[in-house]
DNA sequence: TCCATATTTCCAATATCGTGGAAATATGGA
DNA sequence: TCCATATTTCCACGATATTGGAAATATGGA
């Protein structure tokens, strides 16, 4: 991943409500939400909501397809994989004490 | 980690300047480095520079320690893996897609 | 004590971000 | 065609971030 991607996903991330917006998109799965349930849920007006869906979306973090009058939004779990890989081959350089706790991690609570 | 913290280290990492300071620093290892060889590597003034490093070291990203009349600063490497296991386990909720990538990534370059 | 070096703090200017009202667009159904 | 629903775009305001000049602080050495 170049940087600039990366950095534009940090952005992305780095905003409460739009951490919450992924987080509920992780938890929805590949079948996502409608924008309008992500704004329900959150309590944050549609136009609002709309304007932080489409900074994630550009980051490549989020993508969405509209389905008859709803736009269904889905996390791209491709897009947060890779900005973990970027983080950890980028800014850890193989360091034992980096990486330990994230394989302990990966190997208890993920896969 | 929470979700205050995680975003804090989210902005700090999100803009171009602080990313390359704490990729210096990792590269740099342990020993660190002083703010000066910071600014003059990546040619910002020290006034700006020591503003960004105030925003890395309030997140928790990297620490600063008088030594003379330099200030060395180190990264810290506990609050990156930190960060990157609250980005899998609070947004990957155990999805294999996303972690069989960072897995590899962790076998082959990291550890 | 006085001076040079290293860094920070103070401050103000500019730029970027987050927010939401109002209007526009897209879709489906009667 | 007309209307209701779902979402976006346009726009402007207030808030926050980034930047760097100038002055202040801290340290070490002569």
């Amino acid at each position: 991943m170049e940087t600039k991607a990366a950095l534009s996903q940090l952005s992305a991330l780095a905003q409460e409500n739009r951490l919450s917006v992924f987080r509920l998109l992780v938890k929805a799965g590949h079948d996502g939400l409608p924008a309008g349930d992500i704004a329900a849920a959150l309590s944050v007006p549609p136009n609002t909501l709309s304007a932080q869906l489409n900074i994630l979306s550009q980051s490549g973090l989020v993508t969405g397809q509209r389905q008859g009058r709803s736009i269904i939004y889905s996390a791209n779990f491709d897009a947060i994989s890779g900005l973990i890989v970027f983080l950890m081959e980028d800014c850890c350089e193989g360091r034992e004490d980096v990486c330990a706790p994230v394989l302990e991690m990966a190997r208890s609570a993920c896969c």
